[in-house]
DNA sequence: AACCAGGACGTGA
DNA sequence: TCACGTCATGGT
């Protein structure tokens, strides 16, 4: 077994199922405050739009509680919707996103990604090939290649691999990658040695992040990974 | 009370 | 291309 397959393993027997991406249930109705929850397997359109909008509230944030609160406050609005969004006013979308962090920007974004979906419905990209869609998204504005890979990934189920800087952190302290390595080399450097299941690079990176939060965090990095004593 | 979080963009060299 | 400033809230 190849060695990004093993730490992979480790991980996952160190702190279990993560269950990325978390989404509101369903069954939520319209007034109550219902947080996203993890480990939901099938979702619907309206979820798969809640978890586009989650992946740009996040950049650069922590999802609890900034985000979380931001995704609450959208859906008691009736906000998780592309008419929706493209319908209310700029104002008014900023202040429901307001505890994610950079509000003006991040409304702006959303507009942008409801309009690109109004042209490119989440029907539409999923039938699309992978790297056409990732293209696309790529050109909107605010979506850059972490957000775009993590929408394509848990929004659309497709078979990709997100870097974030965690994941450098973390492999570059391990001597696997470069410190500078380019995204879309680490990225390739796990797609050509990870079996393309989407359900393991959904959990991978949310392993990832997990790891990194204990113990790459705060400096000196990797203080006591356990995985250099496992490859010491 | 600084520092950091599941980044991306605009600018100037 | 690339380094650097900017965007902003909430927890530690």
């Amino acid at each position: 077994m190849n060695l990004l397959k093993r730490i992979y393993s480790i991980l996952l027997k160190e702190y279990g199922f993560q269950g990325w991406w978390p989404v509101t249930p369903v069954n939520y109705c319209s007034g109550s405050e219902t947080a996203p929850i993890y480990g939901i397997a099938t979702k619907n359109d309206k979820q798969r739009l809640e978890i586009i909008f989650g992946a740009v509230l996040t950049q650069n944030t922590q999802w609890k509680p900034n985000v979380e609160r931001a995704i609450i406050e959208l859906n008691r609005l009736n906000l998780i919707g592309i008419n929706q969004i493209l319908k209310v006013k700029h104002e008014i979308l900023a202040q429901a996103i307001k505890s994610s962090g950079y509000f003006n920007q991040k409304a702006k974004k959303l507009k942008n990604v409801a309009e690109f979906l109004k042209k490119y419905p989440i029907k539409k990209l999923r039938k699309m090939d992978l790297w056409e869609s990732r293209k696309l998204l790529l050109n909107i504005n605010g979506i850059g290649p972490e957000t775009a890979d993590s929408i394509l990934l848990y929004a659309l189920d497709k078979q990709i691999f997100v870097i974030d800087a965690y994941t450098r952190r973390i492999f570059a302290n391990l001597g696997v990658i470069k410190p500078e390595a380019a995204y879309d080399e680490v990225q390739k450097l796990f797609m050509d040695n990870l079996e393309h299941n989407h359900r393991i690079f959904k959990e991978y990176h949310a392993l990832i992040v997990e790891h990194a939060k204990r113990h790459y965090s705060k400096k000196p990095y990797g203080k006591n990974d356990l995985l250099l004593k496992a490859f010491a």
